[in-house]
DNA sequence: GCTTAAATTGACAGCGCTGTCATATATGAG
DNA sequence: CTCATATATGACAGCGCTGTCAATTTAAGC
């Protein structure tokens, strides 16, 4: 006779024994194929969406995952597939609201799928900064990477990462070649949007205030401000448009320096919302109110815009649906879905805020 | 006599057939041990920094591993050893700077650990907004969990991860019970001490501009003005206490309503940047100098402060050495170290700008 | 030296899933 | 009704690692 256990006393030692190893009692698979009635093989195929499952079976598979709550082990299934299930989105900015935006989107692709998302800072000026950046890849064994501005323009580091098999979805490249997917916005379009807006309300001598030359999207906004004028009969020359640095201070002296050159403007246009508000305290510092006696716009949308005081009329990249939308269609590259549009094209918000008004005849 | 394949052709089949299926070749465990000449356990065990290894296989193991650029497969581990190596950072807040922050810290730990970091958004106002978190907690397999403001001070929350067994780290809770680990920032003091800077710069007549009350922050940052101004035999009363909400707007209301009950003030301290900014913004519409005619200090660095115009002077938070600390705990916790300090206290760091500056004597 | 305890090592199973490939079943043409 | 073809299903191995536990080596004590 072998020793004998009482039930109970075996069932705590069992519990106490799980409790600590941190066990917790996982369903698998393998319960709900028995539930269902069918292999584990085929419960594996319904619950992975393939076409190769009768209804019924698929029903079933189903009903059963749902009655034992079930989540697949992502772990198990990295190690099976040969696949991560990571995302990363490869950045070297620090512009946070815009990696905040970023990230938020892929998040909700990735959720949707089963991925993870992961961010990860990247430092560009180092020295084996592509060889540290496949390495990572490797490691990780990621699946597909997000790259944003300035490495999405990075086409030595595209041409590695391609090389080694690594599925890509670019950002607002400044420009793409044929074989990259990428999804952008028309910046030109909404700066035109933007001025046309400033133009309804009556303004006709509209200063603008450009970034810097090499930035696309800045000479892009500033196409669209031009274009805009012109449509309306009104006047857009060297007089009117001035050119910062994407700072607050540059928007500050920007602004005293229109104001030396061109006291009639009314309305000011600034490429990024930073200049906006440094444009905004130079005018309140210089006694203007602001949007009576001159009308301020901005663009981007940057999160302060909305709480500055007073708010800041913007332009309002959609950021987190073109993340959202550049994951999902990585994710279709990683499952090896051929796809027919490699870009997509989204287009900005103009938000109206308190910043801009009618014009008020002097 | 079998089928002649030269090896050519094989080898080229073999390529072939790799890339199809996506394949990089793996350096595996078993590769390091036989490059190191012991068994697969032991190799596990030395990269694993397990105590019970030689010291010369430990580093014979770890030159082959050097070798053969050995990185260890996340998803086998993950698999063989029940967790997931991943450490989620759950919020509900809107300000992506302290997020991005957050994110930074816990990278720089998990990296080092072999974890992976991620941030989850949650909707802390919806109805099973508890069961919610606890099914994507036991979904991910997750191992730790990093709770900040507010949903560190959610005791229900908290009460219901630890009874799943799920670590936690705590980011400044507004109170922590004493079986919480957490990282906070000692408010008082830094309020303390920049209400010393003013003080030491000439100020005397001193407003502060506090927050909500509900917020332990603010009311902690309003006890260390206060004690500064006692402690240097100035007043610190209703005259010139008054608080606002946070926003920008009401820097901008209670800059009015300070002048008008305070006009000899010749320095604000808001406890936080942006009501200094709605601060700076008033005072330069009213035509005031800053820093010589009015000294403004805020609380927080957000990256705005050092982009304002004029940059501001504030106090600067360490959240990415308190989100790394918090992180590191918690990779401790998870591998089931006995911690002695339960709670790690941070001190800000003062950060001097333009917008401070000596009182010139009127 | 021998005995005993402690430290070190290795064999092996198995985590939960997917890929492969062989088998079973359904469908359609004649 | 038969055979060929397409479709659906399942058995099984194995991804790369760690946990368990037994075997081996080393150190310590006398």
């Amino acid at each position: 006779m072998g020793i004998y256990i009482c039930s109970f006393c075996f069932a705590f030692y069992e519990s106490l024994r799980m409790s600590l190893r941190h066990k917790k009692k996982r369903v698998t698979v393998t319960d709900i194929a028995k539930e269902a009635g069918v292999s584990l093989k085929t419960a594996s195929r319904a619950l992975n969406n393939s076409p190769h499952v009768r209804k019924e079976k698929r029903e079933a598979v189903f009903r059963a995952a749902k009655k034992f709550n079930f989540r697949p082990n992502l772990s198990a299934r990295q190690l099976a597939s040969n696949r991560s299930y990571v995302i990363t989105h490869f950045y070297d900015n620090l512009n946070t609201d815009y990696l905040s935006k970023i990230y938020t989107g892929m998040q909700k692709a990735c959720h949707k799928h089963g991925y993870y998302a992961v961010a990860e800072a990247t430092d560009y000026s180092r020295k084996n900064f592509i060889a540290q950046t496949l390495d990572y890849a490797s490691s990780f064994n990621i699946d597909g990477l997000i790259l944003s501005p300035p490495l999405c323009d990075d086409a030595k580091l595209i041409e590695a990462l391609k090389k080694q098999d690594i599925k890509l979805v670019l950002i607002s490249p400044q420009e793409a070649s044929n074989d990259d997917y990428y999804v952008f916005v028309d910046e030109e379009r909404s700066a035109f949007e933007i001025t046309e807006h400033l133009i309804t309300l009556g303004h006709e001598n509209i200063a603008f205030l450009g970034g810097l030359k090499s930035h696309k999207a800045a000479s892009d906004r500033q196409k669209g401000f031009i274009s805009a004028m012109k449509h309306h009969g009104l006047n857009a020359s060297n007089k009117n448009i001035k050119s910062g640095d994407f700072t607050m201070q540059s928007g500050h002296d920007a602004y005293v320096d229109i104001m030396k050159k061109l006291p009639e403007a009314t309305a000011i246009f600034a490429a990024n919302d930073e200049m906006a508000m440094g444009v905004i305290m130079a005018a309140l510092n210089d006694g203007k109110k602001i949007p009576d006696e001159i009308a301020i716009a901005g663009y981007d949308n940057i999160r302060f815009s909305g709480l500055f005081w007073p708010s800041l009329t913007t332009v309002s990249p959609p950021v987190i649906e073109m993340a959202n939308y550049a994951t999902n269609l990585l994710i279709r590259l990683i499952s090896g879905e051929t796809i027919k549009n490699k870009r997509h094209e989204f287009v900005s918000e103009i938000i109206i805020r308190k910043s801009t008004n009618k014009r008020k005849s002097s």
